[in-house]
DNA sequence: ACTTGCAAGTTGCACATGCAACACCTATTT
DNA sequence: AAATAGGTGTTGCATGTGCAACTTGCAAGT
């Protein structure tokens, strides 16, 4: 097989790059309809996540959102900075817990109407069967993730 | 509606929150798979388009990657830096494009057997289900942006 | 030929992401 | 109690990502 071919098989296949595509053309929806709120995608997952289940760990969040511990403490570092999270006492085990601010929890408010708009337009961008597919993939991945 | 429903609503439901989960665990596995090749999956990824389509321009690759061009731009120095693509002249319509080197169709054909594996390891760890609607998400996005 | 204007590419900034190595803290072992 | 082992969080490094502003190069119109 010739490196072109391959090439293009690689292109027409692989699911890691299409996927990632994808990603960008929601990132991009979703950044830009929460740009006026003054809050990033990534951010607003790891807010709604902490808001409600509050005092989580780090290593929680982590195991949650299938993201590297590090890159965890810097994502919550951005958070803290922006003061919508804080560290709070967690009784029992080892660990700092995190829990949201009143500064978080009024974002999240602002957030709420602009993430349904931005869901809307998600399934103008990507067209309604790819949002399917696309929910469908998730719904079927955390389901099997939770046995 | 309180803010911790809200913050449950938006984990439960939001497709871009997923769809980067799905990226990461993806990535994972198949820059876990070509580490031994020494190139990530999105060098991958552009390296089999620009030998896929010798001569391309940097603002064409980023709009089959829907990627932006400044993205494109670093990336692409990341490729010279390693020596896999080059910037070559393109008869007829002016202007630079980028080709492929030696170096990089080694590194492409060296990246084809594990790449195909990574697919197969994707499969067992996300499950065939999401694996399937994840493909199909892609078709039907390709097939609605080609129109 | 000159100018002007736009498209293409680059760079500064900020954040997202992961690996490896480190620092910390706790609990178990001796 | 001291030593050690394991889990938790942080940091240096490299890359991926996008926006805004800037630079550059080419082409159309005068």
């Amino acid at each position: 097989m010739s490196t072109v071919e391959l090439a293009r098989e690689i292109l027409r296949t692989c699911v890691c790059s299409r996927t990632r595509m994808l990603d960008r053309i929601l990132t991009q929806v979703f950044d830009d309809a929460l740009r006026g709120v003054g809050i990033g995608s990534t951010q607003l997952t790891m807010l709604a996540l902490v808001a409600s289940l509050e005092g989580l760990r780090a290593v929680e969040i982590g195991k949650m959102l299938e993201m590297e511990k590090s890159t965890v403490s810097r994502c919550l570092a951005v958070l803290r900075k922006r003061g919508w999270v804080q560290t709070i006492e967690r009784k029992g085990g080892g660990g700092k817990g995190i829990g949201v601010t009143d500064q978080g929890n009024k974002v999240l408010k602002r957030a709420g109407p602009v993430w349904r708009k931005a869901e809307t337009r998600a399934r103008d961008v990507l067209g309604a069967d790819t949002m399917e597919s696309l929910k469908i993939a998730a719904d079927s991945f955390l389901h099997l993730r939770a046995k």
